[in-house]
DNA sequence: TCGTTTCCTGACCGTATGGTCAAGGTGAAG
DNA sequence: CTTCACCTTGACCATACGGTCAGGAAACGA
């Protein structure tokens, strides 16, 4: 309202760092609940409980449950899109696809819970960024077929169809965080250790590459 | 209570035919819902409104929501290992895991609501089949682990990770269930022709069978 | 110190939900 | 027809939920 003539920066103080820390913390808590607890099944009291803050000041934050779920979707998929980088500027499908196999598997281990959001989101009819996937991903996607479709022209691997490829990436990758209770189940009731998940992006790769005559 | 000496065994009439009729028309309605919203997220108003009953008639059948679910995600649970037994007498990879492949993508498409309220399950933690998960699917996967470590003794495919293989199998086969909406998406809204289906059948598989060096 | 903005939170509210119940309807056996 | 077990359902209840709000505390700038 006082008209000032200068651009009043935001100087990174106290205030501000106040801001930033609680929207992380609910922006965490906020995750993990909705990974384990669907959006329904979520309530903002587990929430706030999750993030040690009273429930109203959530709504301080963010406006609505909606907002909240929002912005945690949002969130997931910029990490989802950073991995698919690995993909570019590689000269052939065992660098490109190797890498992107590997990324994949270091956030499917690194952020379950945002996998598990991503896989509910989409598995509702994804009311909330149906938009993205028209639009981002699939840009995103066509512009990966074109590459594969290189690769394949180039006789650097066999003639599979593109768009079935990336969906078993996809989809095996993304396993090991969605149905991760599961594998570990499957694995004695104990957590993959470094040593297993470095087997099982051996074993992905190994047999993807071999699957599309890359290797 | 009245004391009769022979079993009164039920005969197949009207009555009975009434009680099985409605129990699966409210688990039909129960499985799209549960499928669509969650579990959290699913209402007993929204399902009696899709089984087209009055809500108190659905707690006649079903004592409470956890009810109805738990028999939802037996049903499920059944169907899938009906699918299993396709890997099961046949000679070698190609047969097997060929069969097994159509069986799941079968699955995939037929029971869609299915196959994402088992994944909603998997991915909250399994809540309710942790039983189901400790026994009879290790039981069958280890029996699978074997079958397949067979075939690689026997020289009928690479050396690869039984156990990998089949999160492979599964992630990829369930994908087009369960990430259905983004795969119809991504093939310009529109839902996957009989066409389309048999092309991603014959994908997956001719690149699962390269993939374990079996064709 | 004072004024202003931002942050914090206990108490509260309207609504929707899972579940109950009592009263009535219905098919079929005797 | 009578009887009885089974089925049906509108009305109701306690609870839990998302969201609001007023009033106070804390962090600045001047």
């Amino acid at each position: 309202m006082a008209p000032d003539a200068r651009i009043s920066r935001l100087k990174p103080g106290r205030r501000t760092d106040i801001r930033r820390e609680n929207e992380r913390v609910i922006l965490d808590a906020a995750e993990k609940v909705f990974a384990e607890a669907g959006f329904g099944g979520a309530t903002m009291q587990l929430i706030a409980d999750m993030a040690g803050l009273p429930k109203a000041n959530l709504h301080y934050y963010f406006a609505t449950k909606e907002d909240l779920y929002r912005r945690v979707v949002s969130q997931i998929f910029e990490i989802w899109l950073d991995a698919a980088a690995s993909f570019d500027n590689a000269p052939g499908p065992v660098e490109g696809i190797g890498a992107y196999v590997d990324a994949k598997m270091d956030i499917s281990r690194r952020h379950p819970h945002g996998s598990k959001v991503w896989a509910s989101e989409v598995m509702h009819g994804a009311p909330v960024i149906q938009d993205y996937l028209e639009t981002t991903l699939r840009d995103w996607t066509n512009g990966r077929i074109a590459v594969i479709q290189r690769w394949i022209d180039e006789g650097q691997m066999a003639p599979v169809d593109p768009r079935h490829l990336l969906y078993l990436l996809w989809a095996t990758t993304q396993h090991y965080a969605d149905f991760g209770h599961q594998v570990q189940t499957l694995n004695g009731g104990k957590a993959l250790s470094d040593r297993q998940w470095a087997e099982a992006k051996a074993s992905v790769k190994q047999m993807v590459l071999r699957g599309i005559g890359a290797i």
